[in-house]
DNA sequence: GCCCAGGAGCCCG
DNA sequence: CGGGCTCATGGG
């Protein structure tokens, strides 16, 4: 695991993710990047862009919340003033859009009883269970908040990583959620850090080598595993 | 026109 | 527990 990140890392270099608006406050621009000078409302709309970016190309996503943030929607109390049916049309270039409206909805509710500053506080565990708890947010969903809103040492798996780990036959393609998340967390430091990094560079690497099916096999990682492996 | 994006819920065996 | 279906726009 740890090698596969070594080479990630030397392919595509520090992604320093996740992607955010950059913010005026009191005349100073707020970074882009550094998860640690982030503020409220960007961590906010990384909880936003999260779930609107279940099973959507990102480029959609930026769309939807280049048209929040026109609006001043990246708030809680603005999400829940809103009508479904506006919202919905608000970040339509996102897809499911109806769905996503409610996903939203239900977000903001939960984040009036769990503000992203208390849940920060809280246990990774608890935290994960409370996030899970709404709907619209599975597991992939809350371990990205978890992650990349909060800072927790957590590493999220998607679609991508099962591709390529399978691919280079390091677990079952249908291994589970559960189990895909162990083996990593238990060959890896729990580090936030590198999980963020990591995450972003197996979606990077995917992107270029796992859209289609016929590109598996270009895969360099694929290409020096079993090169590897004979010599 | 066809395929698929940084998924999740629900229903069904 | 796992497979199949639905949700929907936009880019290649």
């Amino acid at each position: 695991m740890n090698k596969i990140y070594n080479k990630l890392m030397g392919m595509y270099g520090h992604q320093g993710w996740w992607p955010v608006t950059p913010c005026y406050t009191s005349d100073k621009l707020k970074p882009m990047y550094g998860i640690k000078t982030r503020i409220e409302k960007q961590k906010l709309e990384i909880i936003i862009g999260a779930i609107l970016t279940q099973s959507t190309a990102w480029k959609n996503v930026e769309k939807a919340i280049t048209e929040l943030n026109k609006r001043n929607l990246i708030d809680v109390n603005k999400i829940l003033k809103i009508s479904d049916n506006e919202l919905a049309q608000i970040i339509r270039s996102s897809g499911y859009y109806n769905q996503k409206a409610k996903k939203l909805k239900n977000i903001a509710e939960f984040l009036k009883k769990y503000p992203i500053k208390k849940l920060e506080n809280i246990d990774i565990n608890e935290a994960r269970k409370l996030l899970l708890s709404v709907k619209g947010i599975g597991k992939e969903t809350a371990d990205s908040i978890l992650l990349y809103a909060l800072n927790k040492p957590i590493f999220v798996v998607d679609a991508y990583t099962r591709r390529i780990f399978s691919n280079l036959g390091l677990i079952s393609p249908n291994a589970n959620y559960d189990e895909i998340q162990a083996l990593f967390m238990n060959n890896l430091p729990n580090d936030s850090k590198l999980f963020n990094e990591y995450h972003a560079l197996i979606v990077e690497h995917a992107k270029r080598y796992y859209r289609k099916k016929e590109d598996y096999k270009k895969c360099p990682l694929y290409v020096g595993y079993f090169e590897g492996k004979k010599a």
